[in-house]
DNA sequence: TTTTTTCTACTACACTTGTAGTATTTTAAC
DNA sequence: GTTAAAATACTACAAGTGTAGTAGAAAAAA
């Protein structure tokens, strides 16, 4: 809304996203491949899709040779970061706790994982009381 | 899409939940109100949505009296367990901890904060093992 | 080089979202 | 009770989303 580039893709283009963010420059029928591994979709809904990203600036075509490829212009942390903040913003009025609690409520999360958390905490405090 | 009460509010309908999660019965007027402190919006555009989400069964609407109140159907953690599961699902393929790390990184987390997660961490620690 | 297959471009369309105006109907004020 | 104010219903509309068909261009197969 403000800056400039700041991403926000739909549902489908996430999912196309996805997609290229595991096969870099892909084509059309590379992702729909992909995407068609977890739902039904027809190929040019996928075209369309991508035709539209790119408009958008959100995907980059180029043209090697005789094939068209597309990748994606946002990294993926990028849109993470976008997609969290407005989830935190709206959801959960900005507390990063409340979210962290309610992911950690989680059934998936395993024991080792809470190890691994506490590790990575202790460094943080560690690193975070060098630095004041 | 599958079952039948999931909800996936968009934002501005998140807001108005938002609204009426701390309001409970509210009229347009209150709900109209309230986000307008925050932005610049039309009093019918709040009607509208109000009057669309009622449709949806969203919100549920009561005359007391003379008057329309309108309050929330999901509740809040609801909500949030969706678009939570949500972006988990999709922005970190399924990984918590993902998330929980990217939540932690955020400058907002203060180290009152952290100690308080570790203490939980703990606690939580102690419980799964009596559990198992 | 025809024919067949594959791509891409263009078009379409219904549904949702965000916004709000206008016309009524209610309710409150005189 | 008539008038002014407020609330509600109804209508509208542009942009975005999800889906895909079809026609025409390009590449591969015969």
């Amino acid at each position: 809304m403000e800056e400039s580039s700041i991403y926000q893709p739909s549902d489908v283009e996430l999912e196309i996203l996805q997609v290229l963010w595991e096969h870099q420059p892909a084509t059309v029928r590379t992702v729909h491949e992909k995407i068609s591994e977890k739902r039904e979709v027809g190929y040019t809904t996928i075209l369309t899709f991508l035709q539209r990203m790119t408009k958008k600036k959100m995907v980059k075509r180029t043209k090697e040779g005789k094939t068209h490829f597309y990748s994606a212009v946002p990294k993926e942390t990028e849109v993470q970061q976008t997609l969290f903040q407005r989830l935190l913003k709206t959801a959960y009025k900005g507390s990063a706790m409340k979210m962290v609690m309610h992911a950690l409520g989680q059934e998936q999360v395993d024991a080792e994982e809470l190890e691994a958390l506490q590790q990575w905490l202790e460094a943080k405090k560690k690193e975070d009381d060098d630095a004041a």
